[in-house]
DNA sequence: TTTATTTGACCATT
DNA sequence: AATGGTCAAATAAA
């Protein structure tokens, strides 16, 4: 429940505020035609079902695996994913597919509109997968994965076996691009696969203001952790817009990313896009230091929050560590209200020392709290959640720690 | 020494 | 061709 609720922390925020829901047309397709791109769109769909089999077969191994109907809507999601899948590299679905007639969107995806299919709520509460670190049934278990999350490798899909031009375009095997400047001497330069732009799908957009305290250049702390990897003019923009992606991708995989650009119109305000989902789970101990919600309580805020017209007028302020009801508000529903403030609780815990704003980067320190309810598996977990965060995120000092877990050697 | 940021080039999309 | 997104060498910072 702790852990259920430390990730309804900002992220959760977003989904009760001031969001624009873009879709991209790109992904809800016909699968009639297999192109190359609904055959990308197939793979990539393929992948999240492997990745939410293999989420599966971890917890069965883990401790608290019998829940029939948790079990139940485990695979529920990996068949539809799968389903999914099949749809799009043919125009025969399977028997008895439309019942779990998947959406255009990958399973987890984080902002999938989910809407107007009979399973719709179900796909809500897959949605916020990301955010919630539990999928499972509100009642059932739900914050399982939060641990088992932690438990897993980094999915086979994150390496570059099955997507080298995002994820295998590193100095070892990509082409050189500047060789008159390396002084490395490069391998045999093959043509550079064309880079991908994987179709995310849908971005989520909201309006943040500027940090009251500090450095007030630096777009808000939003709890976790990035790196910034570019920074563009954009046209009739009077700010550039910087590019960040989470730090913990070389270790966990995550391809969670956001965009961070300044308002023309109103300078102490940013726009922050996230786009993609983190799947390597940031720190579960926040949650430590707040007030236990029932679990049905905030599966039901997850849900009620998805329920709501994404591109309602209801606008949530991410502010540093405030998130506020802006007046125009539609009345949001009482557990709407319960899980934000449960993300604004879970703020403040997240950051030690310096520096902690997202502009910095640095590496955040959770020391886990004592805690009668928790097990001891969960203590360890903690501690080894502190160190995942506090160690540095693309180092060797992490090897130690995640041996297994080096598949991408770009900057490594 | 290690890690993060900067920044210009490259690439995909429109 | 224009534009936005990403890569990765160079550089800065810790």
């Amino acid at each position: 429940m702790h852990v259920l609720a430390a990730h309804l922390g900002p992220p959760l925020a977003l989904f009760g505020g001031s969001l624009e829901h873009r879709d991209s047309s790109s992904i809800t397709r016909e699968p009639v035609v297999v192109g190359r791109r609904a055959m990308d769109d197939a793979v990539l769909q393929i992948e999240d079902a492997f990745g939410l089999a293999r989420e599966l077969m971890a917890e069965l191994h883990a401790t608290q695996q019998n829940d029939p109907a948790y079990l139940a809507g485990c695979c529920q999601r990996i068949a539809q994913a799968y389903l999914a899948a099949s749809r799009m590299l043919g125009p025969h679905p399977p028997h008895g597919a439309d019942d779990l007639s998947p959406r255009a969107l990958p399973p987890h995806h984080p902002f999938g509109d989910g809407s107007g299919s009979s399973h719709g709520h179900l796909q809500q509460l897959e949605l916020l997968r990301p955010f919630l670190s539990g999928g499972g049934a509100p009642s059932s278990a739900p914050f399982q994965q939060q641990h088992l999350g932690r438990l897993l490798e980094p999915s086979p899909f994150n390496t570059s076996t099955t997507s080298p031009d995002m994820f295998g375009a590193g100095t070892s095997g990509g082409p050189v691009r500047r060789q008159a400047s390396s002084s490395r001497s490069s391998p045999p330069v093959q043509p550079r696969q064309h880079r991908r732009r994987r179709e995310s799908g849908e971005r989520m957009t909201m309006m943040v203001p500027v940090q009251r305290t500090g450095n007030t250049d630096l777009p808000p702390d939003d709890g976790y952790t990035w790196r910034k990897y570019g920074q563009k003019d954009i046209l009739g923009s009077r700010y550039p817009r910087s590019y960040y992606r989470c730090t913990h991708k070389n270790y966990y995989g995550c391809e969670a990313k956001k965009k961070v650009q300044r308002l023309d119109d109103d300078p102490f305000m940013y726009e922050v896009t996230y786009c993609g989902n983190h799947t390597c789970l940031t720190s579960t101990t926040p949650l430590l230091t707040l007030p236990a919600p029932t679990a049905t309580a905030v599966s039901t805020a997850a849900a009620s929050m998805l329920t709501n017209s994404p591109t309602g007028s209801s606008a949530a302020i991410l502010a540093g560590q405030d998130l506020v009801m802006a007046p125009a508000a539609e009345h949001p529903t009482p557990a709407l209200s319960t899980a934000i403030q449960l993300g604004i609780s879970w703020m403040p815990s997240t950051r030690i020392g310096p520096g902690a704003g997202e502009g910095s980067s640095r590496a955040q320190m959770d020391l886990p709290a004592a805690s009668g309810t928790r097990d001891t598996e969960f203590l360890v977990m903690d501690l080894a959640d502190a160190m995942f965060n506090s160690g540095s995120s693309g180092g060797s000092s992490m090897d130690g720690i995640f041996p297994a877990h080096h598949h991408d050697q770009r900057d490594s």
